[in-house]
DNA sequence: TATGAATGAGGGTTCATTCAT
DNA sequence: TATGAATGAACCCTCATTCAT
């Protein structure tokens, strides 16, 4: 009998933290959130927090990794579709899939990006790595679709789509996603 | 006759701090700045900033009005050219003009946007108007080019904006403008 | 008619905090004094001693100063004796007078010394400019009485007081300063 | 019959542990160290300290007896000395010899006492011990040189030592603990 | 005995806001 | 109007201590 772990023990309760970390901090903002707000969230005293996290800042971090594992599992399982053109086409229909949470609190990436520009910490940097990611990986399905300007078009297609994230939002009408999923569905079948 | 208010003093007093704030909080976000922040820049005693705003929110609120005057301004200016496809390629110059404020800092309104959208006061509409006036103009000018999906495509040039400013900021690369730019203009010119 | 300063005022208020400060730092020592304390001593609000001392450091090296004050009133006084060994013997008497503050707290600068010297700021740089002064001063009348060993006999006088006072006040005895105070100015008196 | 405790295990462990506390709360203060670090200057567990001491004050407690030993040893080495001259001697040596310690961390016994005078709980009364301990093994010297005056001596002997060792470490001047010694050798050679 | 994890009280610091003049 | 000073709530973080295994 092999299971259950315990008390006191917790086998991945760091990312047990980290993800609820990451869900708090998409929806309040890293600001706002305090580490009060996030310990309550993943049901834990605050003082918990600082065993498995030295400070907020690390918090963060890992909360951005949550969301780079996140986005790994999403392209792998994009990367199971037959051609390219589907797959960026299933990453479309992923986020208008979404468009509620947009709605009420952006597109997770985007928001934290936005925010953590203003920090001198080491924070900027990790979110920007994960949004080149993302770009990477629409790179490469431009350039196997054969296009010289992949990269070029990689960056169009990130840009609309945390373009229509901010106005989702900030305009509080999923139907925008909606409208600007097909229109860009259109623009990809389109390419040559 | 110019009435002007009471004593004579402080003429656009008002509208100085509102403008120093304006720039201020683009600079830092608004979570990261104090009203200590804001009168330095405006060069005023803290205290002095409530005789104008009774509370910070009021101040960013006025902020926000210097960005819908800012609007405005540049909106009349377009409206001097001849022809709507001339004023949106002239709104594309101005933006690529911008960029490298805009790889340190951000679109300004679209960071207000998401700042903001997280709180539960009434700032979220004031930037929410401002971008929905933005957008406005922009689909005032492509039904004027005869386009029935003159809003649709306003939303997508304006989503095209704040994403590729968002890519711009992030990954601190003012050529990502550029090219998004050109790309823009040659889109607005295969139009019909 | 100009006294009176009126209230939120206050003339010398960084000095009283500065005071209050010295005084519960002597007596609970650095790292077990709570900035409450030092507001609770002085009978202010915490968050207004931010507005004098950005941080705890400031308002320790203000006290430090405060001390330094201290030691030159008491060397001007000094120096208005006529011979130097008068003016060695009256700092003895003044340290004996001091008996049971020492017995109960230790010598200000010297148990602030001890405390400091484990910090990498640069607070134990001042706490040794303080004792290099008051070493200094003691130099400077060992000299006029033409010892040509002043520096080493300044030395060992002010050790021999911060040894005494650190004995006194470990084994709470007034008595040890009192009869070392005596042996210290037979020693003098026995100077060529 | 060497009776070891319980299972053989950790022979000496209570002591080991004793010693670690002494050296690190010798190098950063009491109020400065943590448990954390005492655990791994030991190599041990947090947690593991609490099966042997209780509190953090046990292992104060435990560190004073440990420099109490070593006291001890030291005496009695003095001890085999012929005379007591030559035994206060060899004191002064061993002293000048841990100057550069000294330079760094004050004396051992003298910057425990200054700490630990601020607190209620017993361990003042256990570093006030320790201290009568070292200024009792003094005047027996003195005393047994035939000075009627031991006591007095032994104070100023003990005292002098303390002083010369705070402004050693306060003023990081190795030397000052040199010629005080030199000084003090002369002294005693002056001894009836 | 040994240990990783949990807990919560308390400390330093920031800052929007208020107030007296 | 203008301003320096005052206030206190809230936040991040530390750490001695406890606990379950």
């Amino acid at each position: 009998m092999t299971y259950s772990k315990a008390a006191g023990q917790a086998p991945g309760k760091r990312e047990r933290l980290a993800t609820a970390a990451a869900q708090v901090l998409h929806e309040q903002g890293v600001e706002r959130t305090t580490l009060a707000d996030i310990a309550r969230a993943a049901d834990v005293p605050v003082g918990n927090l600082y065993y498995y996290f030295k400070t907020k800042n690390q918090l963060v971090e890992a909360a951005i990794d949550a969301h780079a594992r996140n986005l790994e599992s999403m392209t792998a399982e994009l990367d199971a579709l037959p051609t390219p053109r589907e797959r960026l086409k299933a990453l479309l229909a992923g986020w208008v899939g979404q468009r509620e949470l947009t709605v009420r609190f952006g597109c997770p990436t985007g928001t934290l990006a936005a925010e953590l520009d203003k920090r001198t910490d080491g924070l900027d940097e990790s979110v920007a790595r994960l949004m080149r990611a993302l770009i990477d990986w629409a790179e490469g399905q431009f350039r196997e679709m054969g296009r010289a300007d992949a990269r070029e078009l990689a960056v169009a297609l990130i840009a609309a789509y945390q373009g229509i994230s901010l106005l989702t939002n900030t305009l509080r009408d999923p139907d925008l996603m909606t409208a600007e999923g097909a229109r860009l569905a259109r623009w990809i079948d389109s390419l040559a």
